[in-house]
DNA sequence: CGTCGTATCCTCCGAACGGGTGACGCCGGG
DNA sequence: CCCGGCGTCACCCGTTCGGAGGATACGACG
C-alpha cells in the first residue's frame, strides 16, 4: 500500500512497481485516516508511508496501524531526514526509513526486505542515528519556554505568560542551552527548528 | 521536459502525461546542469522544474535557461511555497508556480496554459504574493550578520569575524529587525528561517 | 544633482541576558 | 530507599543587547 498526499508521488511509486512480479500495489491513500481504513480492507503486507501529510500524519498513522495490524510492515518514504522525524518514526516502530531520492531498485529491495521481516535504512538516516551523543531532548515545559523565545518574547514576558517567575524561565533556558549544546537563545531556536522540536 | 532529483517524482510526472494526447515528455533531468544540456537537444516547449536540487538548483537553472532559450516556458513544481522560494522564482521569470500536491488535471492545465503563453499560480502562492507589505529583504551584508547570529555568535564575535566594528554589527542588526518586523535576535532568525533567507 | 539604500563608525544607557550557586517538593526507576 | 529528572524559586554579578540619538562615504537611479 502507498500512502502519500502528493498525487505525483503516488503515481510514480505505482509505476515503479508496475512491472515487478513479486510486488503488487493493492491500495493507495492520501493521508493517515485513509491509510487506516484501507489497511483493514486491502490487507497489505508492506506500507510505504510519507510522514508529512494533512489530517493524520505519518507517525500517528504508524502508531495506530501497529496497534491494529501489527503484522503489517511500515517503510517510511519521505523527503526529510531530520533528527526529530527519524526519531519519532523509529519510536513508532517502522521496518525501514528511506528518502525520496532513492532509486527504484532500492525501493524494490526495501519492500522485499521489509516483507521478509528485515530492516532498511537510508545511509544518511543510519548515520544520523549514530551521531547522537545521547543528550536528552528538552522537557515539555522547557520547549514551551523555547517556543516563546522563538516568538521573540523576553524572559519577563515569558514569565507572565506561563505564570511562573522570571528566575524559573532562566533556569529552563539554561537547561535548554545545555541540552541543545548552545549558549544563546538565538542558537537554541535554530537548533530546535532544525531538529523539528518547535 | 521534467526536471527533478527524485526518481519517484519523475516517474510519477511522466506517468501523468502518458495518455495525454497533446503533451509529450521529451526529456528528463535530475539537476540543473542536465536540464540545460537537455534543453539544447530536446527543445521542449515547457519545462516542469523542481527548485531544490543538488548541483545547479532550480533558480540558477531557470536563469540560465531563460538566457539561452527565452522561448521555453518554465513552470516551477515544488513542495515548498516559502516567500523566498516564490520570490526568487518569480524574479527568475517563470510562467507558473505549482505545488506537488496538485492533482494531475491541474498539471495538464498548467502545461497547456504555459505553452500558450499564460501564467499559472497555485492558490497559496498567489496569496503569499499578495500578503506582502512590500518590506525589502535584508541586504547581503545584513544576512551575513544574521547568519552568524543564528550560529549563536555575540555581536563582538561577529565584528571580529567580519572585520568590522561592533557598532556596525549592531546597526546591521537594527536594520534587520526593522525589515523582518521583530525586536530580538531570536525572533529574527526564526522569521529568516521561515522565509528561507538563511 | 539630490536622494535613497548600503555600509561603515560613534556615544550613552537602561534593560535584558547568561553563568554560578543553592534550594525545595514531587515523582518514578533502580 | 535513594538518586535523578522535572519544575519551581532566589541572589549575585559581569556581559551583552537593543534603543536613541547621531555621523560619514559611496554608488545608483531618476
Amino acid at each position: 500500500m502507498i500512502v502519500d498526499d502528493h498525487p505525483v508521488v503516488r503515481d510514480g511509486l505505482r509505476g515503479m512497481f508496475d512491472h515487478v512480479a513479486d510486488i503488487e500495489v493493492v491500495a493507495e491513500a492520501s493521508n493517515g485516516f485513509e491509510a487506516l481504513a484501507l489497511a483493514r480492507s486491502a490487507r497489505p503486507h508492506v506500507v510505504l508511508m510519507d510522514l508529512r501529510m494533512p489530517g493524520l500524519d505519518g507517525v500517528g498513522a504508524i502508531q495506530r496501524l501497529r496497534a491494529s495490524h501489527p503484522e503489517i510492515k511500515v517503510v517510511v518514504l519521505t523527503t526529510y531526514d531530520t533528527d526529530a522525524d527519524v526519531a519519532r518514526a523509529m519510536a513508532a516502530g517502522v521496518a525501514g526509513y528511506l528518502l525520496k531520492d532513492a532509486p527504484r531498485e532500492e525501493l524494490h529491495r526495501a519492500v522485499r526486505t521489509a516483507a521478509a521481516g528485515g530492516a532498511v535504512l537510508a545511509p544518511s538516516v543510519a548515520s544520523a542515528l549514530m551521531s547522537r551523543p545521547a543528550v536528552p531532548d528538552p522537557s515539555p515545559r522547557e520547549l514551551e519556554v523555547l517556543r516563546l523565545v522563538a516568538r521573540g518574547s523576553a524572559n519577563k514576558e515569558i514569565a507572565r505568560t506561563l505564570l511562573i517567575s522570571e528566575t524559573t524561565v532562566k533556569t529552563h533556558l539554561k537547561h535548554v542551552f545545555a541540552k541543545l549544546g548552545v549558549e544563546s537563545r538565538a542558537a537554541a531556536v535554530v537548533v530546535a527548528m532544525e531538529r523539528g522540536l518547535i
